[in-house]
DNA sequence: ATGTATGCAAAACATTTGCACCTGG
DNA sequence: CCAGGTGCAAATGTTTTGCATACAT
């Protein structure tokens, strides 16, 4: 039930939040950016605004229910947080975004941060190409 | 002589342009915004439109006569090309940035690729953190 | 000469914010 | 009831674009 997961966030339970979380539950497409979220409340005959979302979003994200990704510099999009660490490949044709785990890159990076003296806080990597089903 | 740099890149050679790509030579910044070279163009008295200096440095970008790193969804900073492929580390706090290289992390990125099927096109990486000045 | 490049101002875009009103506990 | 949440419109910050003018070859 979604109401116990926002009131264990700290967060009070309003139609918004119940609203923004079901839909992240129930897409198919696990990533989502905040107009997409926006679209999907349209068509379930919610009435949402836009700065909602966009502040419900960022909430979940503080709150550790979401992550945000940030794709190239344009848009964000943001996932259900499922406790997994993992980076991203996108396909640069048909924008899927695939996921992946990989030990021996993360702890290279710890050491290379310890290597430069930085106190490493978060890291993000995404890998671009074509997916099978585009070439 | 930059005049060179652009005919070869197949640029004309306009002012805006020479100057752009002296600023970027002469900084000691090694990674500029669209604003910093903006900023950087006044303060050594050419009246170059920002507009033009965003135009001038998405040219340089696709001939290859710098690349475009894009800050965790923020604005853009530039570096001159030199050839050698390298990834970032970046300090939350001074915003200063740092420049490695791993050959392990290289294999793994192409490895996990071709295992999803993905042709690969390009990746990206960055490590979040507080280096030595700032902790 | 002529096709490009530039400057300016306006548009575009994703995101944030101010503020009066509404709502959950 | 009342602190906090929401909707709307306006502001933001970065980057892009339309168009008339200026420039490189």
């Amino acid at each position: 039930m979604e109401s116990q997961d926002l009131r264990k966030a700290g967060l009070k339970v309003t139609l918004p939040r119940v609203k923004v979380l079901e839909i992240l539950e129930k897409t198919k497409q696990r990533h989502m950016s905040a107009e997409d979220v926006y679209k999907a409340l349209l068509e379930s005959g919610e009435e949402i605004g836009l700065a909602t979302v966009y502040r419900v979003l960022t909430q979940f994200e503080d709150a550790g229910l979401v992550s945000r990704l940030s794709i190239d510099g344009g848009h964000a999009v943001f996932e259900l947080e499922d406790g997994s660490h993992h980076d991203h490949l996108l396909c640069v044709k048909c924008n899927r975004i695939e996921e992946f785990v990989d030990e021996v890159i993360e702890q290279r990076q710890k050491a290379i941060a310890l290597e430069k003296g930085f106190d490493m806080t978060d890291h993000s990597l995404y890998i671009y190409g074509i997916c099978r089903h585009c070439q």
